[in-house]
DNA sequence: TCGGCTCTTGACCATTTGATCAAGAAATAA
DNA sequence: TTATTTCTTGATCAAATGGTCAAGAGCCGA
């Protein structure tokens, strides 16, 4: 019988449409309420199962946990995955900090899930910190030094340059409460976008002309 | 008899001692944990009281979390409070990020403490945001503008440049496990310092010569 | 239609945890 | 010393919570 072999790989229907459900419940739970806040009965009540049910599919609470948050890392590098050497440099950088800004404002969850992750000391990634994103970061402050070198933008630290775009771009996601909160008003995605852009950029900018005092 | 009368409000010695050993404990303990996180009892073994002890003095857990909260925001607030109009732009800046750096490689618990409580939605705090913290970002904001109006400074977006300056210099504390997993050692403050003070002003500076390309 | 596999759930369990309380120990004022 | 107040704690409770289980319902291929 070969439903016998298949039985560990194979997903029906409705595995897989469950597991969806579930992982994007728990999104939601665990970036609002963090891993401890969460339980097992909200996740269950959000994806419109029973608890039992739930645990069905995802034996342990950090099963689900991890699920999620493996699901999130993959889309959080891609954006810098393409900086690319060959281009050019403002434009590159640019376009980095617009995606990571858009990201911010569509996926505010997935950003805020991170975040409390690695607050709390990154217990589940710290492979994913210290291989993958190392091995990334370190490629890529070599792009940004080569541009240096050949004299396209103005000299900066790299890897701290590019923490400093994480930081500020992902603030609007993880302290989006506090933005809201001192603004008076939710903050509009294109005005950050061109503010952030050029806190971060103007500086870098070679053979810039700024307008002299007096 | 008078001692009735002051009950309420005189603290004994052991008053006094006994609730700083437990918010610094707390303080450890909650802003490793979060809220959800942190037990007690956990808070009780360090503080080195009984459970029962510990709730003689704070009767609820939050109350706990609360006094702990409260006197970090002040000394949040701090560093911005002193930034001043009459002073040189780009020296008043540098001092600014200075002290967050020095704040965040400090006291990196209480940077902590405050971005897992707004990461959850500031359930404790939403009065200081929308009241001390706005009225205090309106008035700095308007120095900065104030700065830029004399052409003292490039233009820049004021409110979104002080959230860049927190963002940026908190990511040290907040994020230090990722900075440290990526970088493959832990950050030295003075390199952190210069490298964002350059991240964050060179682009502001007025009659700057910037080196050009060939 | 039938047999087996997948899916679902009510009931239940063990542990954790915030909080209480009564009673005793220690400090303090008379 | 003595009386009174403050401080401390072992024992205990009720609720919340992660997880189990057996039994039933539903789906699906032959």
């Amino acid at each position: 019988m070969p439903k016998q072999e298949a039985k560990a790989l194979q997903k029906s229907r409705i595995q897989h449409q469950n597991r969806a459900v579930i992982l994007a419940a728990a999104l939601e739970v665990f970036s609002a309420y963090g891993y401890r806040g969460t339980t097992v009965d909200q996740i269950a009540a959000k994806a419109g199962l029973s608890k039992p049910n739930l645990l069905y599919y995802f034996r342990r609470k950090e099963d689900i946990y991890v699920a999620v948050m493996e699901e999130t890392l993959d889309e959080w590098l891609k954006p810098l995955r393409v900086l690319d050497v060959k281009g050019e440099p403002i434009a590159e950088l640019t376009r980095y900090i617009s995606e990571k800004v858009d990201s911010s404002f569509a996926h505010p969850q997935a950003s805020r899930l991170f975040a409390n992750e690695i607050l709390h000391g990154a217990p589940h990634i710290q492979k994913f910190l210290k291989g993958p994103l190392k091995a990334l970061v370190e490629e890529k402050a070599t792009v940004i030094r080569q541009w240096m070198a050949d004299g396209k933008i103005a000299p900066v630290d790299s890897p701290h340059f590019i923490f400093s775009i994480w930081a500020v771009t992902q603030h609007y996601a993880d302290f989006s409460v506090q933005v809201a909160a001192v603004l008076g008003e939710e903050p509009k995605r294109e005005r950050v976008k061109q503010a952030v852009t050029e806190i971060l950029l103007r500086g870098l900018q070679v053979g810039r002309t700024v307008f002299h005092a007096e």
